[in-house]
DNA sequence: TTTATTTGCGATAACGTTTTCGTTAAATAG
DNA sequence: CTATTTAACGAAAACGTTATCGCAAATAAA
């Protein structure tokens, strides 16, 4: 059923057909209201490849993201789904598994007008940044939420990374913590080094010592990061604070504690971004930073949206800074002493 | 940059290049590897919607879902990925948040040829099938899994619901319950009511008093859902042993359990279809019944391209299965006689 | 040499929309 | 009563591909 056949059965042209339905002031109320009968009656759809061909839009939003079985990519999803929703978008997923040559080869594939917009949050492993300087160079509507690339101009939705980490040190020195390690993703990426420089400047205040031995690298699959932290717990001087930038570290971090039998938070104390559910379900409890994930992904969307829709393109903050909140539980419950 | 422009690069017809792009046999080796070589040097990308146009097909399918932040669609939707990055198929997204509602509206909008095929899972409060014997009367590749209609005629991958349901009953049974409540989601889904039949032959089989006031269908939202767990476990005659049909209902009976003072297991014994990761490090650990939502995202995107590129259609088995795994923790540990 | 066949390429017609322009008839203005 | 505008519609040209032909020239077969 196209547009070519409903008007054969109007006895009208293509064009007042195609005008009625977009609902033209062309057309009389009448006609109108006949078109959109019959179109309801044969159940016609217009077709979106040949609207997207000659419009050159496409209603559609593109997301590419590291992973989707996360607790935090997980409501973002949500919440650009639900802005998409809303103004009628189409939303295509592209997971690059941390993998930047699949963060480049989807940004590639981009570049062809598929997606009117990209929302995107960078690879653990993503170190240059060309692929993206490409897009910028297309034009292509691009918002950044969480992980960005802070030297490309685009819009990024971030939460307070640099204070969120002061705050969770903090909290860490306040329940006795005398020797923290900082669980990091990557060396790289402006996000892992902004939680870095929060712990370390947190450090510094309380006059705690930092070591580069207290700091870790966790790249690769499950099983390296595992290792790390086994070898990171059990050294003669193991930390008494463990501080996770991401979530899966810290439930690493907790298998890792259980394997050795080292008691959370008596031995040491845990805390993590996290939006995991089951925080206040784990044994123990673990205490979060917890971004503010729904909102974050609304935030991008509608961004996105006002790119474009090419509305006061210009006048968009450069970055939109949503806060975390600290929730306090029993990983890192001050202990009795000894 | 398009065909035109690149051919008038080479001083070729468009028709020429285009061939020579799709590797035709009708072009010299000689003139494929220039066109190649300058469309690469152009970044010549093919618009997708006129090629998805003319060729009536989209490359392009759709996941329709309830949710994304769950630990069984998550892992699908990698299982999907996957298979559609190895076939170059793009994976549009649709999360109907359990609302038939916007389950028929995505259906609709899916008539249009948007995607050459579909992947489902009903959402709770599906009850007619309308919507999807349309999808069906329109030849629209549909492949179900895990929460199917059984009266649509498509293939449908899913897992041994009764059977799991029987062991996990039984496993209830084995460490000592004498009492247990089955946690449904859906009055009408079906795979719900295999899960339920499960339980209620397992009760059978062991000479269990079954009880309607046992079975609840926890419907609404994370508060109703509570509510009526919370009504459940404050009986005189409270149950010993719960059996969640999904993870979420899990979750809420460990918040209720820990609400009401209930120890898990010894006060009641909990076990449930879940996909947590986090399931080992709860408190206490909730044995699961797990199932393969990986392999059943592969299986399902790999039967529906099967139907897209027609080879063998009417060969397709009309239901895959794939096991689940129960795997036995703290939760529903034998409690020591009082 | 003549006749077939193959090789390599170009013109052109779709695919189903949207949109710009005409074109007519009726309504309004002068 | 003419001149001009407006209202309502249709014809046709895009949008960027792909695929079916057609047509030479080159090669092979007779």
């Amino acid at each position: 059923m196209n547009l070519k056949q409903l008007a054969k059965e109007l006895s009208l042209s293509i064009s007042t057909v195609s005008k009625a339905l977009r609902d033209s002031h062309e057309i009389s109320i009448a006609t109108k209201k006949k078109v959109l009968a019959k179109a309801k009656e044969l159940n016609y759809q217009a077709n979106p490849y040949a609207s997207s061909l000659r419009k050159q839009k496409s209603k559609t939003i593109a997301v590419v993201i590291p992973e989707v079985v996360n607790d935090f990519f997980g409501p973002v999803i949500n919440g650009i789904e639900s802005i998409a929703q809303e103004k009628g978008y189409h939303v295509l997923i592209y997971l690059t598994h941390e993998d930047m040559q699949k963060e480049v080869a989807f940004t590639n594939i981009l570049q062809n007008g598929r997606a009117d917009g990209i929302l995107m949050s960078l690879a653990e492993q993503t170190t240059d940044t060309l692929h993206l300087e490409a897009l910028k160079e297309r034009d292509i509507p691009l918002v950044f939420f969480d992980r960005v690339a802070d030297n490309i101009d685009v819009p990024k939705i971030i939460t307070d990374d640099f204070n969120s980490s002061v705050n969770a040190t903090q909290h860490l020195i306040d329940n006795g913590c005398k020797r923290i390690a900082f669980l990091s993703i990557s060396e790289t990426l402006s996000i892992s080094n902004k939680r870095l420089n929060g712990y370390l400047e947190a450090c510094k205040t309380n006059h705690i010592k930092t070591d580069n031995n207290l700091v870790l690298y966790c790249t690769g699959d499950d099983q390296a990061k595992k290792d790390l932290i086994r070898k990171l717990l059990s050294r003669k001087n193991r930390p008494d604070g463990i501080f996770a930038s991401v979530e899966k570290l810290a439930l690493c971090a907790y298998e890792i504690c259980e394997e050795l039998k080292l008691n959370i938070p008596d031995d040491v104390k845990v805390i993590s971004f996290s939006n995991l559910k089951t925080a206040s379900l784990l044994n123990p409890s673990l205490t979060t930073i917890t971004q503010p994930a729904f909102a974050m992904g609304r935030e991008a969307a509608a961004t996105l949206f006002k790119l474009v829709e090419k509305k006061g393109h210009h006048f968009l903050q450069e970055r939109t800074v949503i806060n975390s909140t600290l929730v306090a539980r029993n990983s890192t419950r001050l202990s009795a002493p000894k």
